[in-house]
DNA sequence: ACCCTCACCTGCACGC
DNA sequence: TGCGTGCAGGTGAGGG
């Protein structure tokens, strides 16, 4: 489902409602979401760690938790003693790495609320209330890891840089579209390459930037990646302004009316582009399809 | 490193 | 009504 506007949604709202929370039990329903690892292994760890921060990764959300501390029991320990035992036994750091895949959702339920259909993990809270992933295609995937190798996880270790960061510079793109013989489209879903967009707003930062989607990337002029550049910037930044403020977690996420006004090419075909008047044309290029104005992009 | 197709899944909209 | 087809916001594997 989700490009990089709307995991930072989700980030956003994850971040208001179960932060500081801590996480009473988890209940794994489908073994593949969290493959290969096992989901007794899997509840262990989790069971009352506390979700410390919420954070994203590209398209990935990153839930930041710290362990409990297992104590040794069946003995009683001085003062003196207990101190020295905290300080050996650190809590530990973890990540939970979700990726929403297309389907993947979060809700927050309130103990009463009926479960919803492909509710996949169910992580129940020290507020009574619980956080559902629910996932239709059962495409999204969770992966737990040491907070120290969040970096190093396989999928975000060669994630492109973060789109708004510094080092999302015109240079890099320079450099990097310079070293690709592929087609635009093709190179802006590579997360790789260029971080954050997905079908909808690749096709929407080329119309932005008036470039064909079938443009190859090394053949760009300096002044069409300083517009790509652009584009690609200002069409996330749009979409996370844009996206309704009323999306919650209790809804689940869904692109609402008011929001798809915003797709200027995107599910368009055959509709007259909003600049020119021209038909929008559509076609399966790298196995989706890929909406353009023939007019207003040109190779 | 690239390209392509297929695979992973379920549900929805469409045409007959 | 049903049944078949194609399509969906993402990515990874496997073959050339």
């Amino acid at each position: 489902m989700p490009e990089l506007p709307e995991v930072e949604h989700v980030v956003r709202a994850l971040q208001r409602m179960v932060v500081g929370r801590r996480i009473v039990a988890s209940d794994i329903r489908l073994a593949k979401l969290i493959a290969p690892s096992s989901r007794r292994a899997f509840n262990r760890k989790l069971k009352d760690s506390t979700i410390v921060g919420i954070g994203r990764r590209g398209k990935f959300i990153l839930i930041e938790l710290e362990e409990r501390v297992a104590l040794p029991h069946g003995r009683t320990y001085d003062t003196h003693r207990q101190v020295n035992l905290q300080k050996a036994a650190r809590k530990q750091r973890l990540a939970l790495i979700v990726h929403l895949r297309m389907t993947g959702k979060f809700l927050y339920q309130s103990p009463d609320d009926p479960l919803p259909r492909h509710a996949h993990a169910i992580f129940y809270l020290d507020n009574e209330r619980r956080l559902v992933f629910r996932d239709q295609r059962k495409f999204g995937v969770m992966k737990l890891v040491p907070a120290s190798r969040i970096r190093n996880a396989k999928g975000i270790r060669d994630l492109a840089p973060e789109p708004f960061e510094d080092d999302f510079s015109v240079d890099y793109l320079t450099e990097t579209l310079s070293r690709s013989q592929r087609t635009l489209k093709t190179l802006l879903l590579d997360q790789n390459k260029v971080l954050g967009l997905g079908n909808i707003y690749a096709a929407e930062a080329l119309f932005r930037a008036g470039i064909s989607p079938f443009a190859i990337a090394a053949d760009l002029s300096t002044k069409r990646i300083a517009r790509l550049h652009a584009a690609i910037r200002d069409v996330l930044k749009f979409a996370i302004l844009h996206i309704k403020g009323s999306i919650s977690l209790e809804d689940g996420f869904s692109y609402g009316a008011a929001f798809e006004r915003f797709w200027q090419v995107y599910d368009r075909e055959g509709e007259p582009c909003v600049k020119c008047g021209a038909r929008i044309r559509r076609e399966r290029h790298g196995g989706r399809s890929t909406y353009w104005c023939p007019r207003c992009q040109r190779r």
